[in-house]
DNA sequence: CCAACGATTAACT
DNA sequence: GTTAATCGTTGGT
């Protein structure tokens, strides 16, 4: 069966390295899951690189909490958080054991299973049909489409519900990059790196927004 | 124990 | 451009 004509698996190793060196490797890679309801690939067109200890702005910047457990783990497993009191986000891991490397699927195009995923997007009440280009249009938007929830926190890449396919003979395609979306905080929290990556005219890239939060804290 | 807030989204003025 | 929705995690008392 040729679930993806043109693609093969990515090696571990693909993932064992550094969330800057993998990340603009993601792109164009296909994330699949594959449960007892279908099958949803999506092309990645939009990820964001996080640097563990060294890095402000992430999650595991204050060292290994329960929460972050599996940012810790192997590369090419699954790091699913939940916030705002209502999404969640998927961090495909990377790095060697014990650095907290990772990166955020900010967005893709569905490749395979819209309709699984459309289903799954309009769980929550909604007016219009939703766009296949919108399906996994931001992070918790993916997550959606995916039907990730903690329950899938260090679920693994290979030999489950879940594998990663790269072009045959990839390499990194032509990207953009730019600062991280929702770091907000006083400088120092990491908004000052350029460590999100996106495919160029692709429709499934999130508009940016500058970090939200901090309007003019003016002195009194 | 408890208060504050978040790697967001959709809806609204 | 602004804001409600909604709750687990975190860090301080």
């Amino acid at each position: 069966m040729v679930l993806l004509p043109g693609y093969e698996p990515a090696p571990r190793d693909f993932f064992a390295r550094d969330s800057l060196v993998v990340a603009p490797e993601l792109l164009g890679g296909v994330l699949v899951r594959a449960d007892a309801d279908g099958t949803v690939a999506i092309r990645l067109t939009e990820v964001e690189a996080y640097g563990g200890e060294r890095d402000p702005g992430a999650h595991a910047f204050r060292g290994r909490t329960a929460r972050t457990a599996s940012m810790f783990g192997a590369a090419g497993h699954i790091y699913c958080y939940f916030t705002y009191g209502m999404h969640h986000a998927i961090n495909l891991v990377t790095g060697q054991v014990g650095q907290p490397y990772g990166c955020l699927v900010r967005s893709g195009e569905v490749l395979l299973g819209a309709d699984l995923a459309r289903r799954r997007r309009l769980a929550k009440p909604r007016v219009s049909p939703l766009p296949d280009w919108q399906l996994a249009r931001g992070p918790a938007c993916v997550a959606q489409s995916l039907a990730a929830t903690r329950d899938n926190d260090g679920d693994d890449l290979f030999g489950g519900e879940w594998s990663f396919w790269l072009p045959v003979g990839h390499h990194a395609l032509p990207h953009r990059t730019g600062p991280r979306v929702g770091l907000s905080g006083p400088s120092g929290d990491g908004a000052e790196y350029p460590w999100r990556y996106w495919l160029p005219g692709e429709a499934s890239v999130s508009a940016y927004k500058p970090a939200a939060g901090k309007r003019a804290a003016v002195a009194p």
